[in-house]
DNA sequence: ACACAGTACCTCGCTATACGATGTCGGCGT
DNA sequence: ACGCCGACATCGTATAGCGAGGTACTGTGT
């Protein structure tokens, strides 16, 4: 459960956004939380970092895709939760589709 | 033949020095060619601007992928062709390869 | 004769994005 | 006591693709 493959930065941009939405879909989570759960949705394959993380969710913000709140730990450290916005649900669906596009379009070229 | 879905550049990025050494792995071509030969294969769904093509160039230079020579075009506008080298075509083998595995794991987060 | 579109080359500067480095604070294991 | 990990964050850097611009020759229409 290495990250062996390590993709180039460049063939993974672009796509961070949608990627964090979709981590959003079923429930919020805080922002280290996407970080590990994108991890383990690829196996160990491709794991954001934390500054792309953050830059990307001020992003999604800035867009009304997100929204953030602090969770109520009244012990310990805080967390900060997003949850997707009902734009949010559609930008998700137009960035999927946008990669099911570019992925057809790139496979004709590469 | 035109240009609707419009990939934004962000899903194109890393991808399109691998898309250029493609075009050369059967016939030496000029820069303007290489540019209306990617139009062309992705039924113009991508047309690389010139500025990128030529700044692509350059790195594939640079990296010893490719050689250009000039034309002998006796009369008209002169055409500089660019060839593969042999470090060429590995480095199109592995960026295809990577494209591949990007694919997959993207395919996995999107 | 002249304008214009297309072929063909090129450069400069902008922008956005992903990341490296770094910093903070709390809790837990040893 | 000390370091590590969870968890937040910011600042600066590198790089790629592109917009805008510039040169020159060829062919076509009027």
């Amino acid at each position: 459960m290495e990250n062996h493959g390590s993709l180039s930065p460049d063939l993974v941009r672009g796509n961070i956004d949608t990627m964090i939405l979709k981590t959003l879909l079923g429930a919020d989570r805080y922002g280290y939380q996407i970080v590990k759960t994108i991890a383990a949705a690829s196996s160990g394959q491709y794991e954001p970092k934390e500054a792309t993380l953050y830059s990307s969710l001020r992003r999604l913000e800035a867009s009304g895709w997100v929204t953030a709140y602090w969770g109520d730990e009244s012990q310990g450290g805080r967390r900060k939760y997003y949850t997707l916005t009902a734009a949010g649900r559609d930008a998700y669906a137009a960035g999927a589709a946008a990669w099911d596009h570019a992925k057809r379009v790139l496979d004709a070229l590469l």
